[in-house]
DNA sequence: ACTTCATATGACCGGACGGTCACATGACTG
DNA sequence: CAGTCATGTGACCGTCCGGTCATATGAAGT
């Protein structure tokens, strides 16, 4: 958590040191990121960030968290409610979840963010926590759908679940490569117009339904 | 490429070399592994490595090579002919990797190092000519697939190929999880016992199951 | 005017890194 | 024996890092 002292700056200054940190961590891991770069690019001394945050740790981890927070926020307000069907909400899921990303310069910053997290060498609570959390979100997803009869039950439900994370994890990439873009450049102004030229209903629709009907060819799955 | 003098020298020094250069990259990302702790561990001076090597990423990309050339050796001797259902072909696929990456230690290493190949920083013809040949085999696996009439054709192939893609990638966080072990820790002797210990065979056809039928309810699926 | 106090600063610390180089060693050659 | 050559060595270089701290600044309070 952010010292008194970083509150009582100036939105604006504060608003600096944010985004160039949010930039730093967003281009390079915890490791690589550098606090020598962020002061330099932010124009503020070393000794200054000192006085906000206790270490590199703790700027880090309140990034994390105000990522945690707009997404939540953003899914709250933008999300339909549930739905019938497990499978157009999963793709309610993926879609707000798109949107979120695709939203402001800050958001993409932010997914390009926590997509390191999952890879991240620091042990904390919190981060933990957000990830269990994002986890077990998924897990209940699927055994409602198989509560109400829409999810296979055959196959252990951490199968399942493993799936669909594999499946959001590795989406943005798909995205990158369908729009010819690096998928580790995909913040980068021109990329980002690139891929918002998709067809992205057409894409999410495709993809939900090879998730329930799978790859397997119509005929020999309808057949008898 | 190593020098004549690293091949020169007697194969316990060499494979000692490899060995401890392989751990710490497996260990830790490019940018993170070290030099100075492998000549540490190694047992050798520091400017010795840089006899044998022109500097660390001629040593990583050496390494690179003898995990692929191990694994395409493996598989080219291990794997079953290509069969007539695509499925049972991509599954044979799936669990000839696993045995190849379960078969040594050295092997072990061998993957945990390439897993994290495709977020290097390293740009070389060599490693990027290996990521796309991984990926071009299972878009080819794909075609043939819906050639042979056993994969649908109403998505496009790049889609199915980002699935198959993220289902393997992905594929060892769900083993470790399943087996209730850090993924990161997986090489780890008593960890590795654990993962030896699942039913591997039941999990990999369930695996593929899904991937062809889909996550579906069965009645849904199959019913009029 | 004087004191206090929050804040700003950048030189500096110890340590790690990749890489170099002048020199040491020791086996083979004539 | 001297000379050559492949190989070994670790102190050292420049650079960057996260983090510290003595000092400076300047507004507010009295």
């Amino acid at each position: 958590m952010p010292t008194e002292t970083f509150f009582n700056l100036p939105e604006e200054k504060r608003e600096k040191i944010i985004q160039t940190a949010l930039e730093e961590f967003a281009q390079h891991s915890y490791a690589q990121a550098s606090i020598s770069r962020i002061v330099r690019r932010a124009g503020i001394a070393k000794g200054s960030i000192y006085q906000y945050f206790k270490d590199k740790k703790d700027l880090y981890l309140y990034l994390i968290q105000l990522a945690g927070e707009a997404k939540l926020r953003f899914i709250a307000q933008e999300k339909p409610g549930a739905r019938q069907d497990f499978f157009d909400d999963f793709r309610d899921l993926l879609v707000v979840g798109a949107r979120f990303n695709l939203a402001s310069p800050r958001n993409q910053l932010y997914a390009q963010m926590a997509s390191k997290m999952y890879t991240s060498p620091i042990r904390d609570e919190m981060l933990t926590k957000m990830k269990e959390m994002s986890e077990a979100y998924i897990a209940d997803l699927v055994r409602a759908g198989q509560e109400k009869g829409q999810i296979r039950t055959d196959v252990p439900v951490e199968l399942l679940t493993y799936f669909l994370n594999a499946v959001m994890t590795e989406f943005h990439r798909y995205l990158a490569k369908v729009a010819g873009v690096d998928p580790d450049r995909i913040v980068e102004p021109e990329n980002l117009e690139r891929v918002q030229r998709l067809d992205l209903e057409r894409i999410f629709t495709d993809l939900v339904d090879v998730l329930e009907n799978g790859m397997g060819r119509e005929d020999a799955r309808w057949s008898p």
